[in-house]
DNA sequence: ATGCATAGTGTGCGCGGTAACAATCCGGGT
DNA sequence: ACCCGGATTGTTACCGCGCACACTATGCAT
């Protein structure tokens, strides 16, 4: 800052105001119960007047604690560079709050996979702990992962629960919801059941939301035909591509289940397009609750994760290994939001 | 000379493996032209190798510069307590991408109108400078402004450029964004076009994009019936209000200038509810280009505020302060995007 | 040789707090 | 009157790095 007339207050002086020694001013705001009440209000009241504030860097130096987590966005290789995961934004929110309701200051950085962030963070003591976010493919940078893991670092990633992970994840209850999908579908008569989105492991998440509705469909005495099945990753050109695709295939369906809402969407034009009305012919369900999902046309019946439960869970689990408790497992429930593109 | 060698890897580490004294690594490491180029390169492999990083809180407290800024959200005080303007998250990641291309690290977050964030980040040396994000009343937290000048604070507000202005501030150019709708309406040849946005000064921007929309009306030799200016706040029930008030106004209108798409969106369904078609009986112009407005019925034709820019912009400026030159004015250009609401 | 600028490196110290321990005051038990 | 423990407060020693300045070696003009 300017070294003009910026007379930052230290804590000596409000030492020297109330007559005590610097380091009962520091005991005292921090609220040490070995300060007696007289002299932690009179220390109190001088330090308000003097608008008095710790300075960071030198509290957590001493300490070793920031306070601080980084939260690390890695972006999906699109070319498209403005565009983040409207998900993830809304999880920006609700982690940001939950940090703020435990005193912790929030990073907020985005990342490349080819970066090397794993040493930024974690030697520099900037945060006490990472939250990293990102869809697909972990196998990428596993490695990272592992040596997160060795400099002992504490992070959370969000994503599917039950693989073998590496560290901390917190993740939705993929494979409930794509049964609840699946179920809500059936029931309301489908059942040549489409499933657009990565089958395969490389995108855990998707695979368990078709796995979800597989069991959905097995559980009605059903089976999905296996060219009901099309790859697709989380945009709209995508989805576009997988609904069109799907077309070509001149099998019959009579409901699509997409593993994002951007899918959906890119799949409700396809349909709209080709003359299929939805829900009429087709019924479809999406997967986000994104923004857009309620402006589209017809309104997108679609699963939502519960976003401020990631969030505190999130922090939660990262505060936990910070402080040396066992990080809660968390796989967090999903709820359908029934909107017109399900048939009603 | 060097200390032995502990267990985290320190400057002192390196300076003992590599034979010479700690201040002389961390010349070396930060690039100082005083040190020779054959201790440089020894040095700066012996950190490599240790996975050395510089502690950031050390090397804060000694420079008193902590190369991070503060993004504050100030949240709509709206009920709709997770919902956080679209527009400003996108903003997000352009300001951190900007922060990452100039070494700067960002905190985030979210503010309430009534905390005293402005001590928070002021005095902490937690970051250099602040950005401030909000839409709205300014003249709410004035104050805090004012007080943030005279602590010699540095900072940043998006918002209206040309008020008398307290502190720095960035922003879209309003008024050209308002005439440019307004010719485009034109051209289309609507001549009764409403506008739905807050008219007074407490909406500077809002109140400036209806002023270039009268200027685009009188340099068409038209003007505009006072009965078809609406106040609405942005979003989607505020749109749908407006436009309900709108039309029990009884007066005919052929196009709507909305300050905001989700005003916009929501006039869209009121007007399709009351059997009006968009954009044959009325046509729509909204602003924001949010993702929403793409997959609106029909697609929104908006105003787009170049957010790369913007985020340049904002972080540019505050850096200026830090680094005491002139922070550039900035109003930025503005864009229309054409889709069917404004007829085609 | 002597003086002097220049490059390169070491020494001492402080940035603003906090942990650990020593010192002090006080009242009660014996 | 003397000892003891708890409540408070002071003293000392850093946390890890970067700035100011002192110092050494070398080259070159005097």
């Amino acid at each position: 800052m300017g070294r003009k007339p910026s007379n930052k207050p230290t804590s000596f002086e409000i030492a020297y105001l109330a007559g005590v020694s610097q380091p009962t001013v520091s005991r005292a705001l921090r609220g040490s119960k070995s300060v007696s009440k007289a002299t932690r209000e009179k220390i109190e009241a001088i330090a308000r007047q003097l608008n008095y504030t710790v300075d960071k860097n030198a509290s957590s130096l001493r300490t070793q604690r920031s306070n601080t987590l980084a939260l690390l966005f890695f972006e999906d290789p699109t070319p498209d560079e403005s565009n983040i995961n409207p998900f993830f934004l809304s999880m920006l929110g609700s982690i940001t709050r939950h940090c703020a309701a435990k005193g912790l200051d929030l990073l907020v950085s985005f990342q490349k996979l080819e970066d090397d962030w794993h040493r930024r963070y974690q030697e520099s003591h900037r945060a006490d702990g990472l939250i990293l976010l990102g869809y697909g493919d972990y196998t990428l940078y596993e490695s990272r992962l592992r040596q997160l893991v060795k400099a002992g670092t504490h992070f959370v990633r969000w994503g599917s629960v039950d693989q073998g992970t590496i560290g901390a994840t917190v993740g939705s209850d993929n494979f409930g919801a794509g049964r609840l999908a699946g179920e809500h579908l059936i029931a309301r008569g489908r059942r040549r059941i489409a499933f657009l989105g990565q089958a395969d492991s490389h995108y855990p998440e998707f695979e368990q939301r078709h796995a979800g509705l597989l069991r959905a469909l097995a559980a009605a005495g059903l089976s999905q035909d296996p060219a009901l099945v099309v790859d697709a990753i989380s945009s709209e050109e995508s989805g576009h591509g997988a609904a069109r695709t799907l077309l070509s295939r001149g099998v019959a369906f009579d409901a699509i289940f997409a593993a994002s809402d951007l899918i959906a969407i890119g799949a409700q034009r396809v349909l709209a397009d080709a003359g299929l009305a939805v829900p009429g012919d087709v019924a479809i369900v999406g997967f986000d609750d994104i923004p857009a999902a309620g402006f589209a046309n017809p309104p997108l019946t679609t699963v939502v994760q519960d976003i401020r439960l990631a969030g505190e869970a999130l922090v939660e689990s990262v505060l936990a290994q910070i402080e040396e408790r066992i990080p809660p497992p968390a796989v967090l429930p999903t709820r359908l939001v029934v909107r017109a593109s399900s048939g009603g």
